[in-house]
Order: C-alpha cells, then structure tokens, then sequence
DNA sequence: GCTATGCATTGATGGTTGTCAATGTATAGA
DNA sequence: TCTATACATTGACAACCATCAATGCATAGC
C-alpha cells in the first residue's frame, strides 16, 4: 500500500524570511515546533542515516543498532519526525519503512535564510 | 543548573551536508545544540525583532514589552541565543544592544539543504 | 494454531527547560 | 551621596522530554 502525499498543514511553508518583520506568536510556535522535532542528537542522526541508505529509505531494524538506542526508543523518535512531516512512513509487510519527505528540510531552512 | 560552557565559535560546524552520509554522535550533539537554541518560539521572536529593529540591534528593553515576557526571562533567552553564536552582545552605557551574528542562520540553513 | 519477528505503545524515571519573583550589580543623573 | 534605570543572576517550580523495560499487536512461516 504506497500512502504518499501526507496533508500535514504546510507548516512554515509559507516564505516568513524571520529576518524581514516580526513574526507572529504564532508563526513562532509553529516554527519551533519544527525545529524541535529537528534539534535532537538521535533524530539528526537518524535523518542522516535514512537519508544515506540504500534507495533513501531504511526500517526500524535497520536504525537500532547503529544508532546504540531501544528499539522503542528509536521507534519513539521515528514517530516525532513523521508528525512533524519530516519523514513518510510505508508499512510493508512486517517492516516499516521510512523516508525523508521532499523539500521537508529545505522549507526549513528557507525560513532561516536571510536572503 | 547548566554547566553549560561550551564556545562553538565555529557555528559552520564543518561542511557535513547531513544527507550524504552519516554523520557521528558528535556531529549531531553539535548541530543540535545550536538548533536547541532557536527552536524557542519565544527566540525565534527575538530574532525576528531583533533583526527587523532600526539598525538591526536592539536593547532588553526593546524586547521585553513587546515579547509579553519578564525582563530577566527575556534577558535569559538572550544569553542562550549569544552562547549559541546566534547573537552578539555590545554594552554601551547602561544599555546592552544585540545583534544577529552574519551568516549564523544561513550556515546552519546550510546543514539543513540537501544540495 | 503455534511461534518467531518487527514494530508500536505504555509506564516509570531522571534530567532538562521555560518562566517568574526576588535579588544583585553597575551606570547615569541630580 | 542618593536615587533611578538597565541588565544579569539566582532560586524555585511546573512542565516537558529522552530513555528504558515491559507489554501489546500485528504479520509471516511452520
């Protein structure tokens, strides 16, 4: 079953360049609640390594390991960057695969561009 | 109680583009700390108001009233945002002006590109 | 059906963090 | 010198978070 194309509220998506005017309270809340799901050791980890595997996408066995964490941990982690739309998650069979979600982190870093 | 004292002048953190390869454990603690220090609703404000101030700095106490929050928590958030490298600090007087660092978000924007 | 595997979820816990009130420190002016 | 202003710092507290162990829930193979 290959479920693409998740809604997630186009979080940020906008062109706010942060530098320009003052944001909003709100713009702001959202923004962090992106670069929260972004701003941990193990989740930047993971986007690098998921990012880097065979074909750009990797499952849960696949991560534990190298990544010295629980299973549950990881899976926890997995689920952060899925809700915040920087991962798609694709269950096939047993397995649960995971990819970055296109132009996730750009968008993100736009915002940050002064330009 | 943060026995934080950490420098990280070097906020380019090196040229790791995250989504080549695999970056290390301390490449991730690296990078997340700097993105810890904006992932703040309330310091994202402080950018973007600093930023967008007559001559692109401003004092505690042009920030205080409008960001709705106590001085000394404002005062808090500068200090984190200065420890990051985000943020340059100039007393004159009696007064403390901050100012963004050039370049500090961009180079982490650039982590952030797959590019 | 039984068992093994892969992943998600729950509960508990220790650590971190955002916030305020209060206090400390330094500078400027009368 | 005395007072007012501008920041920084401290202590306390509640909320949040990363992590693990344990459990639950499917799916695949026998």
């Amino acid at each position: 079953m290959t479920i693409e194309l998740l809604p997630l509220a186009d979080v940020s998506a906008c062109c706010a360049p942060l530098t320009r005017e003052p944001i909003s309270a709100i713009e702001a809340a959202d923004l962090a609640t992106q670069l929260k799901a972004i701003a941990d050791p193990a989740r930047l980890r993971l986007i690098s390594m998921v990012a880097a595997h065979d074909d750009q996408e990797a499952c849960v066995c696949d991560l534990t390991e190298p990544l010295g964490l629980t299973q549950g941990t990881v899976s926890h982690h997995l689920k952060v960057l899925v809700d915040a739309g920087i991962f798609s998650r694709d269950k096939r069979g047993t397995w649960a695969y995971y990819r970055l979600v296109p132009g996730a982190l750009d968008s993100i870093a736009t915002v940050l561009v002064s330009a």
